[in-house]
RNA sequence: GCCCGGAUGGCGAAAUUGGUAGACGCAAGAGACUUAAAAUCUCUCGGAGGUAACUCCGUGCCGGUUCAAGUCCGGCUCCGGGCACCA
């Protein structure tokens, strides 16, 4: 079953025996050999520190920045395509003449440490360093044009000091407070859970139903800048689709905050309920309001009422995700408080609901289930009254028997506001609120501040102690930093920082705080410090103002809210402590799909699933090509196809990147990544497709090889070249212009990568050897090797300078394209009757409108198609099309 | 549930500003070379009909705008990303 694999490393063309390494630096190898080749061009590039960045204000800079990797253990296919994209770009700049920075680093704190930690009784600090070592050499074997000396990792000291330090300042300025939060506990276990950690609202590792609990943690104030983080948007180039996700996500509306009065069920004295809409036009169709289990109202009715009680309890079990808490089923209960609507004075029934939670806005909320979806299916459920107060377009009463009318439109039911549209309502509305003292126009966010303090050992400890008299202080800088104790025993009761008297009691009745800061918080900065990594006397300096902003930020889509938006925040406080002059992180900003491969399985006999590696499966095809089966290759028996997935543990369906690069090399793994889809876009991986970009770098080795063989061409002159000739140039030329607009502006490998392999079919055609032939293709396959250079580094260095060339290939101009060699004397016209097409015909290039439809009408088959008919019109796309309309 | 995307041959994709649907590659089939295989090279390759010229159909589904729609508009279906403690 193995054969072909092993009939392919024992073929006469071997790509990786060691035979033909000495040959490497004769002119004829006749064969590609990756490995040799790639570990001598790597060894090039470290000797002469090519892809070390130092400024240098005479020229223009471009920093290319790939999302750091957190060091699992080792690379997956997902960070080797994030790593070549950054890597192509930056050597595409290179040869654009700029000041190149391509800095790497590790994003090493966070839970998979605890987890390996616990599993295997490694101190969480020893597996991280050495998940490191292993990916920097595996990052190293992909040739990435990587400045290492400024690489660190977050969990060093000399990084998260600095974090610390600027953490106590963000204190002094009042932007960090500590406030209750709720978390995920695990009554089992004791210990405080991420939301991954819940899994159909149990403990993913004592099963335990989980609960809501409240404790005191600390929060940035984002909510600060949420207006600024919401207009900056319009002044970075991002995909449009992450500028709506992060407008979408701070969430900016215009509303009133108004109150009810209540009468409570036990005449016990209340607060007036308060309440936030973004739509007080709807205020008159008002028929219930609705609390959180939390909400004072709701304690109260508890008080007097088992069921209310319970109802509460039950509210508090389960997850603390807005997924989880959305999906769960509507349920309510009236208290017996009754609200009392602060126009019209109507007695409405206030609700507990646990779709209202105590941490959004006021707790409260006001419903109108004629117009709001959910405000109907719970009245709906609970018969509760139903009333328009928006009419259809067209004046009529909406019917509202299968759920809200919930666009815009003429208040009916509305007494003195009656005929208003949305606009005039909503002020008329407003500002009589405003003269009852009931209400106010309130501009309000989605966005909520940062909760940055987790109840976890591997992160940075937050720099602040507690006094006897409950004094809450943050370190001085004498005190900092804080080092985090790197020999700990690790268990799923919780951070052991906690057990460490050591680390928490300072004496004297101060204890020092021993959670630990969101990991977010490390990544919200790292571009800002790989301009200065070296300097250990203070956070930044003004290096990071010749490079910083990062020209292109290249990561992936599921990054698009919460760490790109921190570091969005991070650089405006950064800012304003005068620590950078940028106000935003990321000029220009690149969002990778994923990489998925296909899965393979078996159900076991207890119902579950055991899944295969794509590597350990053979597929049967038919004859059209089409998968119909599969087989495991070491038993010989059928295996079920499970469709395309994301590559993951869980489905093992992972391909290990190392495996490719030893057997292909890291050129064809890059070009593979580069080729297969455009980066936005998911990746499928294919082995066969890996093969074919393989064979597209022996061709074109041998293709430059035969015609270095063909003997040395003489300088181009351009005035005596025959057709063909100018043929061949046009193609090299076109393909110049289309790659480097693809690259450069379009950011699509792809189909770059498709327009050299043009250029390279037609070189295979031409077969020309006399002196401006040859001389024709020299400029062919330069042209090549120089376009694929920022893909395929290492076969073309050495094809650079087989090419007789001094200077190394990273370092070459990027070719021009020569607008005169794009000439043509004729081009194909196509002419449609009634939009078909019916003809192509090649006409002279300066051919007036007039001559082209004559030609057009004259063609036999254009004729068939309008012969009996009227000619209505004729249009003429100049240089692509004739489209002529008839009828009859 | 809410927010943001995506869907084109057997497969990955291309078509950049509304103007030739399927470039380039993979798989498959046929052939050349070879004792044989591998490698390499040549040809075919959306579906249906036709000896051919050519014709009809075809970009997830339904409808619309336009001389012209993969592309624009309205309504769906399915798949994916995110939802604040995975990173």
């Amino acid at each position: 079953m193995r054969q072909h694999t092993l009939d392919f490393h024992h073929s006469p063309c071997p790509i990786f025996t060691g035979a033909h390494a000495k040959a490497l630096n004769k002119p004829m190898d006749a064969h590609y050999s990756p490995r040799e080749l790639e570990h001598q061009v790597q060894q090039y590039w470290e000797r002469n520190q090519c892809f070390k960045a130092v400024e240098d204000a005479s020229k223009e800079k471009f920093y290319c920045l790939s999302m750091f990797p957190y060091p699992s253990g080792k690379l997956h296919m997902g960070h080797v395509r994030n790593y070549t994209i950054g890597d192509v770009v930056s050597r595409f700049q290179r040869m654009q003449g700029k000041n190149v920075m391509q800095p790497m680093g590790w994003d090493a704190f966070g839970m998979p440490a605890e987890n390996a930690a616990i599993q295997n009784q490694v101190p969480p600090a020893k597996w991280t360093y050495q998940n490191i070592d292993y990916m920097r050499h595996q990052l190293k074997a992909l040739g990435f044009a990587y400045d290492w000396g400024r690489e660190f990792a977050t969990c060093d000291t000399s990084y998260y000091r600095w974090e610390q330090w600027f953490f106590t300042r963000l204190v002094d300025k009042g932007l960090v407070y500590k406030k209750m939060s709720t978390v995920n506990w695990d009554p089992v276990d004791q210990t405080v859970l991420a939301n991954e950690q819940v899994i159909e609202g149990r403990g993913w590792r004592s099963g335990a139903l989980v609960e809501r609990k409240e404790i005191p943690l600390w929060f940035l104030k984002i909510t600060d800048y949420a207006d600024e983080l919401l207009a900056d948007l319009d002044h970075i180039d991002w995909p449009e689709q992450v500028k709506t996700m992060q407008r979408n996500w701070i969430g900016k509306s215009r509303g009133v905050e108004l109150s009810f009065d209540i009468e409570t069920a036990a005449g016990q004295p209340a607060e007036p309920l308060s309440v936030y809409t973004t739509r007080p036009d709807t205020l008159m169709g008002v028929s219930y309001m609705a609390v959180a289990a939390d909400h004072p109202l709701a304690k109260q009715a508890a008080e007097t009422s088992a069921e209310i009680a319970n109802f509460r309890e039950e509210c508090a079990k389960g997850g603390t995700s807005e997924a989880e808490m959305a999906k769960r089923e509507k349920k309510g209960l009236p208290t017996g408080h009754v609200a009392i609507h602060p126009l019209t004075g109507k007695k409405l029934p206030v609700y507990v609901a646990n779709f209202v939670l105590m941490e959004f806005g006021t707790g409260a909320v006001m419903a109108v289930p004629a117009h709001d979806q959910r405000d109907w299916e719970f009245a709906t459920k609970y018969a509760i009254e139903i009333l328009p107060v928006i009419a259809n377009e067209d004046g009529s009463t909406p019917d509202l028997s299968d759920g809200a009318y919930t666009d815009h439109g003429t208040l009916i039911n509305s007494g003195e506001f009656d005929g208003l549209d949305f606009n005039a309502a909503f002020e008329a509305i407003a500002a009589r609120l405003a003269e009852l003292g009931r209400g106010e126009v309130k501009t309000n966010y989605r966005l909520r501040d940062w909760g940055v303090a987790r109840q976890r050992y591997w992160g940075a400890p937050i720099p602040v102690k507690y006094g006897p008299a409950g004094e809450t202080v943050p370190l001085t800088d004498e005190e900092l930093p804080v080092e985090l104790p790197m020999e700990v025993t690790v268990d799923a009761s919780g951070s052991p920082l906690k057990k460490m008297p050591e680390f928490s009691e300072l004496g004297d009745g101060w204890l020092r705080e021993t959670d630990t800061f969101d990991t977010f918080m490390e990544s919200s900065w790292y571009f800002a410090r790989f301009c200065c990594a070296d300097n250990h006397d203070a956070m930044l300096d003004d290096r990071v103002n010749y490079w910083l902003p990062v020209d292109l930020y290249v990561g992936g889509i599921e990054h698009a809210i919460l760490h790109l938006l921190y570091a969005r925040f991070f650089t405006k406080l950064m800012r304003d402590f005068g620590l950078v002059e940028t106000s935003e992180p990321f000029q220009r900003l690149l969002t990778q799909g994923m990489v998925i491969a296909e899965t393979y399985y078996r159900t076991t006999s207890n119902g579950g699933k055991q899944w295969f590696n794509p590597a350990d499966v053979e597929v049967k095809r038919d004859e059209k090509g089409r998968p119909v089966s599969a087989l495991l290759i070491s038993d010989g028996q059928p295996v079920e196809m499970g469709g395309i997935e994301k590559m993951s543990k869980s489905k093992n369906n992972g391909v290990d990147p190392q495996s490719m690069i030893d057997k292909f090399g890291a050129d064809t793994v890059r070009l593979f990544m580069m080729f297969a889809a455009p980066p936005e876009q998911s990746l499928e991986w294919s082995e066969s497709g890996v093969e074919g970009a393989h064979r597209f770098i022996k061709r074109l080795w041998r293709q430059v090889q035969e015609h270095l063989a063909a003997g040395q061409p003489p300088a181009l002159e351009i005035a005596c070249l025959d057709d063909d000739q100018k043929a061949m140039r046009r193609k090299t030329h076109e393909t110049i212009k289309k790659a480097s607009d693809d690259i450069g502006r379009r950011i699509t490998f792809n189909t770059a990568i498709a327009a050299v392999m043009e250029l390279s079919n037609s070189l295979a055609r031409f077969e020309d050897t006399r002196p401006q032939g040859l001389a024709v293709a020299r400029e062919a396959v330069e042209a090549s090797v120089l376009l694929l250079a920022p893909i395929v580094p290492h076969v073309s260095h050495i094809l650079w300078e087989r090419l007789d060339h001094a200077d190394p290939v990273i370092d070459a101009r990027w070719p021009q394209v020569d607008e005169q060699a794009l000439t043509r004397d004729t081009i194909e016209l196509v002419v449609q009757v009634n939009g078909k097409l019916r003809a192509r015909l090649d006409v002279d290039a300066n051919a007036d409108k007039a001559t082209v439809e004559a030609l057009a009408m004259a063609d036999d088959n254009v004729q068939r198609h309008i012969d009996g008919k009227t000619v209505r019109k004729v249009i003429v796309v100049p240089g692509k099309l004739i489209n002529i309309v008839v009828s009859g």
